[in-house]
RNA sequence: GGUUCGGUAGUUCAGUUGGUUAGAAUACAUGCCUGUCACGCAUGGGGUCGCGGGUUCGAGUCCCGUCCGGACCGCCA
């Protein structure tokens, strides 16, 4: 006979009833005189009670079972003599009249519940025991509802949901693609997509208006908590558009998710252009949980003989507001902070703006008080402000002030969970320079549309030309980002001239897309959303690999099933393929 | 490619300036216990201190190398 009900739906109504529940053992107490058993599956945990007096052999028999064993049962609902009101079904429990083992287990090696005592390493190495914990389960219950909703909302404003393939053309620019070598064509090889752009404008130019998909891609660079070898993206695209359709599109989608997940209502999304994000808040995507924008001090502390700031390109700065008192051990502390390599100050001065209403720096030498008066002016300071500073070139600066500002939120409690901050960052420039190989590469892709105003630049001034590309950020992450294409063929020939592409090279990688567009393709647009990402943000997390059921580690590893890994010689003779053993690189 | 933190019992961790037989908690095993719910009590087993080399009378501890893991920078159109 099947299991009656699950382990998280029983409660006083069922009292008196017979029922067949099975699951695991998360946990046993024996009293000597009676046993009682946690029972848990996919809905929650139900006591099952064993009592020497009234059932002596099945009573024994329960005292021998080990954590994780699988049990069928059935018994009688009850009413327990002491309430556990902590959980569900913590007000009834079963009085077991037949108990069948399932299944033994071993011995896990870390417990089953919610603070369990494994490390990441031995949580990876066994998943399919990290999943029956609570908390990841109800993660990927969330990402389940997620992906729901992002299909109800789309299929609602008519967007259909089309598969793309994953074995496809590479393509040299953007990240690094994953290679497929084909059996059938010895020596050439497929890419798995790094997205299905492409493709999605083929569909647009097949008529297919309004089109998404929730889809896998992947890409071979290097990971963190919030990057994976492969993740999924919502992918959308939308013919006969703007720039602004889409911000409402998909801002009313977000908003929906917002709605139906986390029960919030969310304000418009403000917007930001590209150079404001930049000048205010040193980077492209943002933390508006919290203020301390930036403030340019080059007029006020230029000229006075410091020679570090006469030097240098951009003196910016941010306050902190309430934090004066800071102590030299606090102070010292975010000097170390900016001068790590990976934020790459070479200082930091401060203002301290005292409660007493005095100024005091650690530039004291080299201003006056007036000087540093005009400074907190700028800031709107109050007393009790702290006023930190950074300077140099102006990127870098830029970059190490955003960390700065960053690490002073979380200090000061500013970037809390439960608060979010959509932004649209828009007008981002079309292209950017590599000093490396001394040519501009697409910020976005080369078929992101230039502002028709910015046209004329892309010959004379091409750094400061704008695309009409826009990011979803939230809370400081980039969320997605899209952009409107370009559909013209003399525009599209101007932007692979400017890229550097010959005619051919164009050819060869991207022909089959630009043929389609000699055949009527419609002026479109689209965007796609890291759905992994959207879901840590929705769950207040930073890693992503909570939100995901099998992931890879940092060196893109699965350390379960410990690949990659060998194939055999067969194998790679088939393929056509021999391994040098050495690095070659070396 | 780089920076940085970590690796000690099945697990989570402590381990002082380099000094006796490397500890705690938990898990596990055995026994006791009739209302527990992180049950309690008692007893017990359990260690290649990631690996290799060096310094030293003596190394878990210091040095060098290496492997593994986390976070980050570069990278991620």
């Amino acid at each position: 006979m099947h299991r009656t009900h699950t382990c998280g739906e029983l409660n006083m109504s069922h009292v008196g009833q017979t029922t067949t529940l099975a699951g695991w053992l998360q946990r046993s107490r024996d009293l000597g005189g009676m046993t009682f058993i946690n029972l848990r599956d996919r809905y929650g945990i139900t006591q099952l009670v064993f009592n020497m007096e009234t059932h002596a052999a099945l009573c024994e028999k329960a005292r021998k079972l080990g954590r994780e064993y699988i049990l069928k049962v059935t018994g009688t609902v009850a009413e327990r003599s002491s309430k556990n009101l902590k959980i569900p079904t913590g007000e009834i429990e079963i009085i077991v009249e037949q108990l069948e083992v399932l299944n033994e287990a071993k011995i896990p090696p870390f417990t089953i519940e919610e603070n369990t005592d494994g490390g990441d390493e031995l949580r990876m190495k066994y998943r399919y025991l990290d999943l029956r914990r609570p908390n990841v389960k109800s993660n990927l219950e969330m990402r389940h509802r997620m992906s729901i909703a992002v299909r109800n909302y789309l299929s609602g404003q008519n967007f259909l949901e089309i598969e793309t393939p994953f074995l496809i053309k590479s393509t040299p620019e953007g990240a690094r693609d994953f290679i497929v070598p084909s059996r059938m064509n010895s020596g050439e090889f497929y890419a798995l997509p790094q997205s299905p752009q492409q493709y999605k404008q083929l569909l647009m130019v097949s008529g297919f208006d309004r089109y998404f998909q929730i889809v896998r891609c992947f890409r071979d660079e290097d990971l963190r908590a919030d990057r994976q070898p492969e993740f999924t993206q919502i992918d959308c695209e939308m013919s006969f558009v703007t720039q602004e359709d889409i911000l409402q599109t998909f801002e009313g989608m977000t908003k929906y998710l917002f709605k139906t997940i986390k029960g919030l209502d969310v304000a418009d999304f403000p917007r930001m252009t590209y150079a404001d994000a930049m000048k205010y808040y040193g980077c492209d995507k943002p933390d508006i949980r919290f203020g301390m924008k930036f403030v340019e001090l080059n007029e006020v502390l230029k000229g006075k003989n410091f020679s570090v700031f006469d030097s240098a390109e951009l003196i910016i700065g941010i306050k902190a507001e309430g934090c004066a008192e800071y102590t030299r051990k606090q102070l010292d502390e975010l000097t170390d902070f900016v001068k790590r390599p990976q934020v790459g100050a070479s200082g930091l001065v401060y203002i301290r703006y005292g409660t007493d209403g005095s100024i005091k720096s650690s530039v004291d030498k080299f201003y006056t008080e007036e000087d540093l008066k005009k400074v907190t002016e700028l800031f709107q300071a109050k007393p009790g402000d702290l006023i930190l500073i950074i300077c140099g070139a102006a990127e870098k600066a830029q970059k190490a002030l955003c960390e700065l500002r960053l690490e002073m939120g979380n200090r000061l409690g500013l970037r809390g969970f439960d608060t979010f901050a959509p932004l649209w960052v828009i007008d981002f420039p079309l292209l950017e320079w590599d000093e490396e190989t001394r040519r501009f590469y697409a910020k976005h892709h080369p078929f992101t549309s230039p502002k028709p105003e910015d046209i004329a630049l892309l010959d004379s001034d091409p750094a400061n030309v704008r695309a009409n590309a826009y990011d979803l950020v939230i809370n400081g992450t980039e969320i997605g980002g899209g952009s409107v294409r370009i559909f013209q063929k003399n525009i599209q020939k101007k932007m692979f001239q400017v890229l550097g592409f010959s005619e051919e090279e164009a050819q060869n990688q991207f022909g089959f897309l630009m043929d389609a567009f000699e055949y009527g393709a419609p002026p479109h647009a689209g965007i796609a959303f890291g759905f992994d990402r959207f879901c840590a943000i929705f769950g207040g997390s930073d890693s992503i690999r909570d939100y995901i059921a099998f992931p890879k580690n940092n060196s893109g590893r699965d350390v379960m099933s410990d690949s990659p890994a060998k194939v055999s010689d067969a194998q790679l003779k088939e393929l056509c393929i021999r391994v040098v053993n050495e690095d070659i690189n070396k």
